[in-house]
DNA sequence: GGTGCATCTTGACGGTTGTCCAAGAAAAGC
DNA sequence: GCTTTTCTTGGACAACCGTCAAGATGCACC
């Protein structure tokens, strides 16, 4: 092994652990956020949430926004395979769209916090711009779950989509935000009612 | 005039000037949150757009939650009586389609500060429980303007909506929502985008 | 013209924030 | 085992925050 291929191995070992100990500071970082929200959340806050002093977040981020960025990324690819298994396993209409609604209503229930973090972050894209970029990336990347699991059940009723992906996203997830805003208040029938709503926009995809 | 009679006028006119006051300062609040966003909003950048000094703010409001929460309820009834000439003259389906959506536009480019400061309060109301009271209903007043406009629209044409309220205005906040973060980001199509998107979401409201 | 009250300014307070840095601990290389 | 590099700590810093209170200012009323 030549000098050079050591050197290479050693900043490869380093580099992943470097990226590692990002993830994991993104990891406390974003369950901190989740809690608190953007406006109270410090670095301090975060290193508590984590095993560190709240000085190595600068040894492994430069800034503030560089560490609040890498978490919106992150976040991102948390959510990307969500439902992947639903439409590639669903073989009927119904199954589909029993097997969207119940992940739905789950992850309304279960990830509230999660989410309500996410359109915390979207709404502070709408003043910082630094966070635009990311924000819309995974707007683009809900659009096209969203036109995956329609475009599937399409597929399987024989139909066509009537609505484009952008508009037919922004409606799931308006109904999705009220949702979550009356499951956070306590409201015990958000999910029941969230099912409806979507079942009923899907039934006005396909025009006779 | 008796003393009583004059001790209540005089109280009185404190009274209003007291209210005036607040109003006044609410106002460069909401210009300051509008900027600013809630996270990066102070009490003194608030006084620094108004005519006074930073102390005065306590003199007015007890803290800084009940000042956030009088700005919140004053952008309410702002926003209230906005469309309602609109449905007070349309005379065919057709004048009230274009004055609605003209109308949707018109805030969407010129009102574009003020609604991501809604949006951001509304996310901030997913955190601090002292909001939601106040955003709920707000939410509850804008879903009754939809539905004032639709219902009318669904009288001029002869026909029934097939939609209940809560999920209609939660589909048209959710495309206005997509439109406002792609106007802030400069896509000037963004406007012309919801446009085309409110008017097919009406269409389908009523089943042959 | 002095008195009392409402209003407003100013400066201070304790606390928190993001950022930086010197120093120590830990790990790696030889 | 020693040196060098990497990693981590904890404190210091200036700036900013919400809040408060003492005093200045203006203004109506007797």
């Amino acid at each position: 092994m030549s000098t050079a291929e050591k050197l290479d191995r050693v900043s490869r070992r380093q580099v992943d652990k470097f990226e590692e100990r990002r993830r994991e500071l993104a990891g406390a970082a974003l369950q901190t956020l989740s809690e608190l929200g953007y406006a109270r959340t410090s670095l301090r806050e975060i290193a508590q949430n984590s095993a560190f002093s709240h000085g190595v977040l600068h040894y492994y981020f430069r800034d503030k926004v560089e560490l609040i960025t890498y978490c919106v990324r992150q976040y991102k690819t948390a959510c990307a395979q969500r439902y992947d298994t639903i439409v590639a396993t669903a073989e009927t209409p119904q199954t589909l769209a029993d097997g969207f609604t119940d992940a739905l209503i789950a992850t309304l229930v279960d990830d509230a916090t999660m989410h309500r973090l996410w359109y915390d972050l979207r709404s502070q894209a709408l003043f910082e711009p630094s966070f635009r970029e990311d924000v819309l990336e995974i707007d683009a990347m809900l659009e096209r779950m969203i036109w995956r699991i329609v475009s599937r059940y399409a597929e399987l009723v024989g139909r066509e989509v009537a609505v484009p992906p952008a508009p037919l996203y922004a409606m799931v997830d308006g109904l999705f935000q009220q949702a979550l805003l009356r499951q956070l208040a306590g409201q015990e029938q958000a999910g029941a009612e969230l099912r409806a709503n979507v079942l009923r926009l899907v039934g006005t995809l396909f025009p006779a």
